[in-house]
DNA sequence: ACCTAACTGAGACTCGGTATCAACGCAAAC
DNA sequence: GTTTGCGTTGATACCGAGTCTCAGTTAGGT
């Protein structure tokens, strides 16, 4: 069973309809190797309407089948979700994102309700650097970064 | 001195102009308790144009003056800025927004350069929960959580 | 085959923010 | 005090991301 029919069936336990505009979006998204947005995602399905790519973004986040990565500039970005709860660090240079989940969030979390009172719930944590590659290639790229 | 002085001079010292304009956002923006968008900005400084209240709360931030805040639902607040480098926990229940230093977010952003094998220069991390005015108060209150 | 609620898609709209550009005014030089 | 020039302003157009609307379509249960 291949990843877009794993996908269409967790659609129909929750109750969707598996129309065709849906089974586009899920193979454009399942087929990218890496990060995109919703505009590639367009790009890649033009018989289906800008709405219907929205909402099915939406859908698919909900159903934990992609995650979003928010980068430095504020543009968001998407991903095929691999674990579960997880976060990311992305690549300055070459965007690339990668996932973490061994690092103890959970013990900064816990020290941070004591810390402020607060019972936490929820986090969003971003890492931003230079992955290994670009470290490698030693001669420093000096590309400008966007607004914010 | 008042803020806004300082404030002022802290933008002169930048080679920058001090306007009326901009002297009337500055003050707008220190007058705030807490947490403010930039569309309170404008509704209080009705005389600045939309995009000098734009570019100044950009300069603002550049300055450290204000620090921004990302919301759960992506709706991005500003906050007058207090210490250098922190991270704030925003209450889910009445949006009261709070600083923190005292969490080592280095070392987790240390283990997370070895994981990853990343030079992590920046991060981003927000926490959201309750706030414990909110907690005390027993009755859970149930308000929708905007979009996202 | 029928029915209907879920879904679609074109397009208008909203919202936050930026670009343009002629006019303005701060502050340094005279 | 006047000149001067460049940083700044603000009206307005524009942009991109995302949502709303609504008439028309369709999946999928009976």
């Amino acid at each position: 069973m291949s990843d877009v029919d794993l996908t269409v069936e967790r659609l129909e336990l929750r109750g969707h309809r598996v129309t065709a505009s849906r089974r586009r979006v899920i193979e454009a998204v399942l087929a990218r190797p890496s990060h995109f947005t919703v505009d590639d995602v367009l790009r890649e399905t033009r018989a289906v309407g800008r709405a219907t790519v929205f909402r099915t973004m939406k859908l698919l986040t909900d159903l934990n089948v992609v995650c979003r990565v928010l980068f430095e500039d504020g543009a968001l970005h998407y991903r095929v979700s691999t674990r579960g709860h997880h976060h990311h660090v992305v690549c300055r240079e070459c965007g690339r994102v990668e996932d973490f989940t061994t690092c103890d969030v959970s013990a900064l979390v816990r020290d941070l309700s004591r810390a402020t009172d607060y019972e936490i719930e929820g986090h969003w944590l971003e890492g931003y650097g230079r992955c290994s590659d670009c470290r490698a290639a030693t001669v420093p790229a000096s590309r400008e970064a966007p607004g914010g």
